[in-house]
DNA sequence: TTGTAGGCGTTATCAA
DNA sequence: TTGATAACGCCTACAA
């Protein structure tokens, strides 16, 4: 395979400008170009990314990590995030880490390695510590309040969004209100829950470990958690869905549980995704595409920023 | 930053011995192993894998080709991809592309540039002659019928499906049959269609353009479909739906537009998304989580394999 | 079991 | 405007 030696030969220049044909520089005469130009059309040369990474020490990459894919919550930011990406002439590289936090460290050894020049951290396992401690070797941005840390952020104020729901459905008349959340130890949970926490102590409601339904995500989640409630004695008579999919599996099993949403529960999603509009759920209206563009922007930006993105409230037909 | 040299001399050995030691070789003695080892921790030597790549000509990164990724089709590929990446230690560059050949010729280009060595084409819209010239570069595999191109390929009969799917109508008194699909242009596409046609010439029905709606992809659109067929004076009995998400959002609908599902209208999806088993929809399963896994497969390895993946009529409460 | 030295393909510096 | 040449950091014959 041709190497720039072999084309500066039959072109009869140089290497270097060979180079400076490929790199666009300016100060080479026209007919040098066009006989750089002909004799990199004769030899079928191709450059060598590999080469030009390896002097010019960046690639052009930029990781995103991830737990999973399935899930349109991922689904739109990544979107968002690609978009971003084509506009900037970079390329994504994808670590799936179902919370793994091994994986989390694979993408983090790769920015060491100059795999990748920055990363994008949607969702994490690891320590912020410990991303601090890699962000000497590139940007890194999450999608969550980084508290000030030395990375850069974009994020959603959970804890108002929860305590906005929370109050739509007292001043609607619920006192008995559960939620449906994935996983409790992320920084978002954490922060709902302790929203949960608060609000019940402000309106002096009493605190009930079963109203709380964990591990749901997907559409089946739904469905298993209106089973559940089906069966309890006492049930909440509304529930705050941390997803829309979630929101809209609830529904679908509703009339299978002769439960009436919303006469018997109410119901919040989260997200606006499109199942929440289509099955008129009202949501808190989370922009994930823009948000995932803002995140490769950050990514982009040598200087840290710290961005809140404000959610809102979309009545629909579930409360 | 500290490069193999600076180690070696700090280990008080040759760059050989820690090039050995850094890629696990035999015959190198203990204590060497662990001087090199401290001198490693002691520089805060970070090998660059740009350099590595270089020398080898390898990157271990396997572009992924599809349109978008806010659509769970393309959510359960690319986690099946994805979950085969990690077994074989390689990683994924995306390439979203939106149907713009542009972009997807972005991604055939980086394999000639060998930033990825192979490239998995879940959907396409250039021409196979061109990805034929490009799997000189390294191995392309694509997600569809590839027609004893020199491609690797895995690929659904859909021509059988749709098929299947029609008679399976038919033998239950459905006469009007139409269809819902996205880009009548794909590969995929058009074998639905010439099954379509085929089976209304061998039932001797006519041919109802009316009966065809295309761009459907999204919840939305099923909800689209439904008005449009709310104001037909003729309406197809029976509907046929290219994606679960189309057939959910018809289904979510139908109360609205007053259409009894079955009884007015029944409905067959597509994939055997989660969403498919929690409304009760009849759909042709395609394991997709499978087929991900299974492209990857074909990208490492070297030979050409063509493998058919069936699918299942799965029945359910929409017919 | 270890080391020397050449090469992977490119770009950047500096001199001309 | 152009060219020689030294990096970039690593791997691997080959020799010892």
């Amino acid at each position: 395979m041709a190497n720039i030696i072999d084309v500066a030969k039959l072109a009869g220049v140089s290497v270097t400008t060979v180079s400076r044909v490929l790199n666009h520089h300016p100060y080479v005469k026209k007919e040098k170009v066009e006989a750089v130009k002909k004799a990199i059309e004769e030899t079928g040369y191709i450059q060598n990314i590999n080469a030009v990474n390896l002097k010019k020490g960046k690639t052009h990459l930029v990781g995103v990590v991830l737990p999973f894919l399935d899930h349109p919550y991922f689904g739109q930011l990544i979107q968002g995030i690609s978009h971003a990406a084509s506009v900037h002439h970079h390329k994504l590289v994808l670590y799936q880490t179902g919370y793994d936090k091994k994986q989390e460290m694979e993408a983090l050894e790769m920015l060491k390695l100059k795999q990748i020049d920055r990363l994008i951290i949607c969702s994490r396992s690891v320590s912020l510590d410990i991303l601090v401690d890699y962000s000497d070797f590139g940007n890194i941005v999450i999608f969550e309040n980084g508290q000030n840390t030395s990375l850069s952020y974009t994020f959603v104020d959970h804890y108002v969004c929860f305590r906005t729901a929370l109050n739509y459905l007292y001043e609607r008349g619920h006192r008995e209100i559960g939620f449906c959340i994935n996983r409790l130890d992320g920084t978002n949970s954490k922060q709902r829950e302790r929203a949960y926490r608060d609000f019940l102590k402000e309106k002096r409601l009493p605190y009930n470990e079963a109203y709380i339904f964990t591990k749901c995500l997907y559409l089946e989640d739904g469905e298993r958690v209106l089973k559940e409630l089906s069966t309890m004695q006492q049930r909440p008579t509304a529930l705050l869905a941390t997803s829309d999919q979630v929101a809209a599996g609830i529904i679908t099993a509703s009339s299978k549980y002769h439960i009436q949403i919303p006469d018997d529960l109410a119901l919040i999603g989260f997200d606006d995704q499109p199942i929440a509009h289509v099955m008129d759920i009202t949501t808190v209206g989370i922009p994930l595409y823009s948000i995932g563009q803002l995140l490769f922007e950050q990514a982009m930006t040598e200087s840290l920023s710290h961005k809140e993105v404000s959610a809102e409230l979309i009545e629909r037909g579930t409360v």
